[in-house]
DNA sequence: GTAGGGTTAG
């Protein structure tokens, strides 16, 4: 007991380690072994700051490896604790830990459940989590709060409101905050942000996370304006926003382009920095036409992780610095990060925005074969969008040809402009357009880009047969617009206006450049 | 022991 209040004042894995080797040396721990590296395990656990994985775990791994065999619930409990929490987090092994528990019939607690529940929650393991749902009922752990929120969290996370709305309605059982929270979360991420907001609006206590989860879910839908809104009243009502809302507003002001409320979110944090936070902001800026601030923020904060990268590499190719882009992608691969799928998506944007035919090609046979990164549909949408523009038509419907998946609006998108822009072959025009329009009926850019198409052939006959389909169909034209807030942009939006209606198709751009002006398209 | 956050083409 007392070597266990010793451990708990201690906050470093090197003091533990010290502790540890003194009651090996006075023979403390000879004297009761199990306990000892218990506690030990235990403190490892709540050292807070928690090291990384890579430091704490294989000590935990040996402390967990020299009790004696079977080794108890308790200590599979804190190993699978420390694996989830433990960055990065490895739900998989937490669970074949618990399996372990399980197998070797050391009976799971009230502890052992909700670690399991949580792990399954991570890797959205619906049915092993049901699995796991109906071996605690048969514990007899149906009343246990801490069970039922970890239930709420699994269905939230695997979108199966029924079943969570279930755990969260049943018969007289306590629920508190953590659950109102989790279900919220539950709704907001099956996209159904009104009920998010209703159960919001109506639970009796609200705290931090409560209203960081609504921000949240009207940032991941859209809802910008509503959750700078909510942003404001939390603070109104006495809430100082914590990392997750001051993400979550940094991504609805990348989304607005509101270049000067993202400043000031910045001025806030200040150097309290980390990767969420750098990630957000780096994406604000590059999104709000202040690239050169996202790079510089990039360059000079130390705390990124893949998301970061992924964020300055898509935003400078968005930007069409294409060889910029490049050259942090190789950055990120010299700094030991692994690139994902949205990595290869900047890169491929990058090489089709600079026209980098040979390099995309490379990329994206390297993509898999090399970085073990699969091939998605947005990847083949900008392949396509790329050869399109080179105007390498039939190497874009090869590769269309040897896709696993159906083509998207991208995919077919890139064909149908690379045959508007290079005088393609007809037919595969009309393949194109027949496939845009069975995805999107509507779809006016396409009955004009095909009657731009037969135009430019001369074929009026054919032009005259679509306007006149289009007038048939009551296909109406759809304008698309993006806009970045710039106080001489505010001045001139009543004239853009005008020449929206005018049909007139406008690149303005701060100095002649089109990345940090504003830009509406017909 | 349970809860919320960042990057994805035009």
């Amino acid at each position: 007991m007392h070597f266990a209040y010793l451990l708990s004042r201690l906050d470093s894995l090197r003091e533990l380690k010290a502790a540890h080797a003194a009651a090996a040396t006075t023979g403390f721990a000879f004297l009761r072994p199990a306990a000892t590296i218990t506690s030990l395990l235990q403190s490892v656990t709540l050292l807070r700051p928690l090291p990384p994985k890579a430091l704490s775990l294989p000590y935990a791994l040996s402390l967990f490896g020299s009790l004696p065999h079977p080794a108890s619930t308790l200590a599979h409990n804190l190993l699978i604790r420390l694996l989830l929490s433990a960055a990065p987090s490895s739900p998989f092994s937490a669970l074949r830990l618990f399996s372990r528990l399980r197998r070797l019939s050391l009976p799971p607690d009230l502890h052992s459940f909700p670690l399991a529940l949580s792990a399954s929650s991570r890797l959205r393991l619906l049915p092993l989590g049901r699995a796991l749902h109906a071996q605690s009922l048969r514990f007899g752990f149906s009343r246990s709060l801490f069970l039922r929120n970890a239930l709420i969290s699994l269905y939230s996370s695997c979108a199966a409101l029924i079943d969570a709305e279930h755990v969260f309605l049943e018969k007289n059982l306590a629920i508190d905050v953590v659950s109102y929270n989790t279900l919220i979360h539950g709704y907001a991420n099956a996209g159904d942000i009104n009920s998010a907001r209703h159960l919001f609006d109506v639970m009796p206590h609200r705290d931090q996370i409560s209203w960081g989860t609504v921000i949240a879910g009207y940032s991941r839908s859209g809802r910008c304006v509503d959750a700078l809104r909510l942003f404001d009243e939390m603070q109104a009502v006495g809430f100082e926003p914590d990392n997750a809302a001051l993400v979550s507003a940094l991504s609805c002001c990348a989304q607005l382009g509101l270049l000067e409320r993202g400043r000031a979110i910045h001025d806030r944090i200040g150097k309290a920095m980390n990767a969420h936070l750098l990630t957000a902001l780096v994406d604000m800026y590059a999104k709000c036409g202040a690239i050169n601030a996202a790079v510089n923020l990039f360059d000079e904060c130390p705390c990124k992780n893949q998301f970061t990268w992924n964020a300055v590499i898509v935003g400078l190719a968005m930007h069409g610095h294409g060889v910029l882009s490049l050259e942090y992608f190789d950055k990120m691969q010299a700094a030991g990060v692994r690139p994902d799928g949205v990595t290869f998506l900047g890169v491929l944007v990058a090489c089709s925005h600079s026209g980098f035919v040979e390099a995309a090609r490379k990329f994206f046979g390297e993509m898999e074969a090399v970085h073990a990164v699969p091939r998605e549909l947005k990847h083949y949408g900008c392949m396509s969008d790329l050869l399109g523009r080179a105007g390498f038509i039939g190497e874009a419907m090869e590769m269309i040809e040897g896709m696993p998946v159906k083509g998207d609006a991208y995919v077919w998108g890139g064909v149908l402009a690379g045959c508007r822009n290079h005088r393609g072959n007809m037919d595969v025009a009309e393949i194109a357009a027949r496939h845009l329009l069975e995805l999107n009926p509507g779809d006016s850019g396409v009955y004009l880009i095909v009657a731009g198409i037969y135009a430019d052939a001369g074929r009026w006959a054919d032009v005259a047969r679509i306007r006149s389909s289009m007038d048939a169909m009551k296909v109406k034209r759809n304008v698309a617009l993006s806009f970045v807030q710039q106080p001489w942009v505010m001045a001139l939006s009543r004239r853009l206006l005008g020449a929206i209606r005018d049909n007139i198709q406008l690149h303005l751009g701060e100095k002649g450049r089109l990345k940090s002006g504003l830009k509406l398209v017909m």
